[in-house]
DNA sequence: CTCCTGTATCTTGATATCAAGATATACAAC
DNA sequence: GTTGTATATCTTGATATCAAGATACAGGAG
């Protein structure tokens, strides 16, 4: 019987007109992103790190040399306000892991790059993160971890969840 | 190609030497929580209530009469830090959703009741929100929709999500 | 060229959250 | 009883986030 298991029969006894099989599926999605975000926080924190940095670092990384994105892509990327992208810009600049490049063809855009020092950490917690990741994972059977993942990867294709589109040069 | 397999492509191409297979779960299962949180969100604004205003109404509503739990208890339901708790206990009292009520044999104990203000306004967005939810399920095929559930619970298992203790008399 | 509209980033103000510590109370051991 | 330890809540200070608006620039229409 876990968490949101018992919050089901407690709503069939306080409101048994409501059908609220869909907490089965959604709250228990939004509860295991958080207890998971829990414990992949406490592994970043080991390493002098947040995870929001992380994410930062990690989405310039993977997009290759010269480990450059726009501020914009950055929102679209982690899926956040231009106001918090400027906020962890900043944060990432003063600890020597960015640098802010202005476009020379077009004065409004910024160019986030990834400096050498901005790599070493990622790179140095990379494998330690996914080592996490996959002994969460391993406390699940095969079976259901198959299952959770294609269950997921239909979500995202219902939800739309597309790439953010390339830049156009 | 959703977002993820997208940002599992690169890694390929960047970090040959590194197994981002735990992406395709772990990453999408953050992603999905909160892109369906952003639709929660929404459903709620409309009703002129924020998702953690509706957690504590709900996490009160479902305790069965007389709707009260110690500020304690609702800590550990909704996964948040006492601090928290105490915020949003304020916020609430101050629109009349609920008031506080200091226990008479262990005077540290705040029970923190719903009023009949409180009660409607919960009920009143339930079915609303439920609805959303379905609506977003829908989206999903029964097949990948079942997976996905067994998936979760199999998680919620593997991390212990235990519901919180009840109170001892 | 000038105007207009759209776009990219940053700023501002509000707020939700957490970590750490403060306060008040209970309870057990002596 | 007194003392010490554990517990429940609240306070404080820092910070990450968002929404809305400001600023700066681009690019097309005339």
């Amino acid at each position: 019987m876990d968490a949101v298991a018992s919050f089901m029969d407690q709503w069939s006894q306080e409101r048994p007109d409501l059908d609220v099989t869909p907490m089965a599926t959604i709250g228990r999605l939004s509860r295991m992103a958080a207890l998971i975000q829990q414990r992949i926080d406490g592994v970043f924190a080991q390493h002098d790190l947040q995870s929001w940095e992380f994410d930062v670092l990690a989405s310039l990384r993977r997009s290759g040399k010269p480990y450059s994105l726009t501020a914009g892509e950055l929102d679209r990327t982690m899926m956040i306000t231009s106001g918090t992208t400027t906020h962890r810009i900043t944060r990432l600049e003063a600890r020597g892991f960015v640098e802010r490049v202005r476009d020379e063809d077009d004065r409004r855009v910024v160019h986030v790059r990834l400096t050498d020092d901005g790599r070493r950490a990622c790179d140095a917690v990379h494998g330690v993160h996914l080592d996490n990741e996959r002994a969460i994972l391993a406390l699940m059977g095969d079976e259901d971890r198959v299952k959770l993942t294609d269950g997921l990867v239909a979500l995202a294709q219902a939800l739309g969840d597309v790439p953010p589109a390339a830049p156009r040069r």
